[in-house]
DNA sequence: TCATAAATGCAATAGTATTGCATTTATGAT
DNA sequence: ATCATAAATGCAATACTATTGCATTTATGA
């Protein structure tokens, strides 16, 4: 994706151009996976850690990336579909991670089931969390 | 449940029985909800942290907990069915977060429906995490 | 009762997340 | 194009969570 798109990505969202934000959007889309603040903080040393970890945090609240759980003590995020906005914030897909290779992807060919809970329940967000052997480590 | 049943629980996980563990169990069984070594620490002032943080470890092992992924930094832990096992630790139930008061709880109504993947991936475990408002927020 | 491996407590360290504040920069208004 | 201003950045410091090493204590089977 080239800077220009990058920049509207920003612009619908309201956010102010800057190299690290173009930058780490730019990683989002080369890499197609789920990254860590750690993963930034590696990629992109010219950039102050509390820089990335706010970038991600105005990604985040802005709906450009989503969190997505994990059992480890860290943050992972993924981006978000292009339906997503603030308002409308449903992550209805499923992630995939790779008990060998460690990496965590978003499976857009497959979309989460319904789920019904028992009464008095109100749903909000459903995340999906599916683990074994990615399709290059089986 | 009383302290004898307890026993029982840790000696089919050939667990030794020490306090410090009878007490843990005990406290996943009252609260039933799911827990984080700094619930149990906040509980537990007797015992020393790591002594708890090792519990959770041996219980994870042994198949008597099991971890559940979420958004937040640390690390929460609910009891396993008793059909768990080490060996066979599929853990497919849906747990569901209350975006109000914060409680993690296992909905051992709710299973997980069956999730198709794209070709070449192999599937170990589910997990299905739901949020929105628990029965008693909402 | 006893030997031994396992569990505990304490101290220390590592890793991740978060805030305050001074400085720099992007942006809209002029 | 210039400028005022709010937003973003970098640095320093701190908080919180996770983890390991080691000496001491304890549960367990012989």
């Amino acid at each position: 994706m080239n800077i220009e798109e990058r920049k509207v990505i920003l612009k619908n969202h309201k956010l102010r151009i800057t190299n690290s934000r173009l930058d780490v959007i730019d990683h989002f889309l080369t890499m197609n996976k789920a990254l860590s603040l750690g993963d930034l903080e590696h990629t992109f040393t010219e950039y102050d850690r509390v820089t990335l970890y706010r970038t991600l945090g105005s990604f985040l609240e802005s709906g450009i990336l989503h969190k997505i759980p994990n059992e480890e003590g860290s943050a992972t995020y993924g981006l978000c579909h292009e339906t997503c906005s603030p308002e409308d914030h449903t992550h209805n897909h499923v992630h995939f991670k790779c008990n060998q290779c460690g990496e965590i992807a978003c499976l857009d060919g497959s979309s989460v089931p319904a789920v019904s809970l028992p009464e008095g329940y109100q749903v909000s967000t459903v995340n999906m969390i599916v683990d074994g052997l990615c399709k290059n480590c089986s």
